[in-house]
DNA sequence: CTTCGTCATTAACCCCGGTTAATCAGGAGA
DNA sequence: TCTCCTGATTAACCGGGGTTAATGACGAAG
């Protein structure tokens, strides 16, 4: 079974549809092999695919005028990733980089968007996914403006134990919002507690 | 003409659709008239409506434990706003509070979902603002993983200077993550650069 | 085995912003 | 007018995290 049918099958649950012409998509995937520092996809390039992670671990991150990674989200197995404007044409607002050795099924954005085209229950499903999306952003906006950096790493090892084991602390800082260095602190310390 | 047909009309030119039955929403428009300090929906609280300034301004905010206010955004003029937990019967995660007197239209958000249910139009439009909410917060969350305090003041008052005068100093700290005293620093250095 | 490169760790120094508290300005209401 | 409340401003103190740099750990490549 293809990580893209789970993750429509999934898709079709949440939205509430049963979802037709699926072996178009699955005629449609492409896999992609990835060795660590290999790019899915990469800032600045339109890139209009939809993919899914079988297995291995990426980052997606954003590249500053220093050269300094800022990590919007990580991707492991199941886990879909794309960037809307890519997908639409425009110049990608980030870059999706393989951390492990990994495998992604993409899918061709056109064939999302001629079904959606042709049948409500894929419009009805590509809508839910942007909304998942779209409640996903506002709790990390929440979480990045609520929360302190120690607050943000304590809550990442305690609700995602395994994926913390398997990032470097490097990119887990990136993802916090803060330098290496400081990251590396704030282990100490919470090391230090427990 | 009220802004909810205006912003159905922005809506309709950005999906490329055309929307039949405009005059159900039309009809089940209520206008909502805030004071200042009052809520149009409050944190925890369900809220199954879609507003839209009319006239007005207003913030959206998260509370934390110790009652400090993380502002989300800010809505004036034709600006729409909603929280998409709330919408679907579950708390809001944010509140929704007048800055200046305000007048918003709010449309029960069910009207939107049945006719998304009947018309394949109105199913296309809702998933392009659901997507153009996801790309808002993507932009969102990289100004607050990559800008320091000092940045974001400096973009607010540049890209937004008519807001910026109406908004007090306050809430725009709120919004950029720091603490009022905090920002008034921040202000004053400003000040003394231009 | 040796070398190289990457990542983790730690120290030293500094600055930004949090915290607390005092003062000031201005509008609302009695 | 006097009072009260809210928001803006500033000072003093302190702690967290940025920056730089040195060292260590470890796997990959030669």
């Amino acid at each position: 079974m293809s990580s893209v049918l789970d993750a429509l099958a999934a898709l079709e649950k949440r939205a509430g549809v049963s979802l037709p012409d699926i072996e178009v998509i699955e005629r449609a995937i492409e896999p992609v092999e990835l060795r660590p520092g290999e790019f899915a996809f990469r800032q600045g390039e339109p890139h209009p695919y939809v993919h899914i992670v079988h297995t291995g671990l990426l980052k997606q991150y954003f590249t500053d005028q220093d050269g300094s990674e800022w990590i919007k989200s990580f991707s492991a197995e199941q886990v879909p990733f794309a960037c809307l404007e890519a997908l639409s044409g425009l110049p990608a607002l980030f870059t999706s980089e393989a951390i492990e050795a990994s495998v992604t099924e993409r899918v061709p954005f056109r064939q999302i968007l001629a079904l959606a085209d042709r049948h409500a229950q894929w419009q009805k499903a590509l809508g839910t996914a942007y909304a998942l999306l779209a409640r996903i952003k506002v709790r990390r906006e929440r979480d990045l403006l609520m929360l302190t950096a120690e607050q943000l790493h304590a809550r990442f090892v305690v609700e995602s134990p395994a994926l913390a084991e398997r990032i470097p602390q490097k990119d887990l800082a990136g993802f916090i919002g803060v330098t290496p260095v400081g990251l590396n602190r704030i282990v100490k310390r919470y090391r230090e507690k427990h």
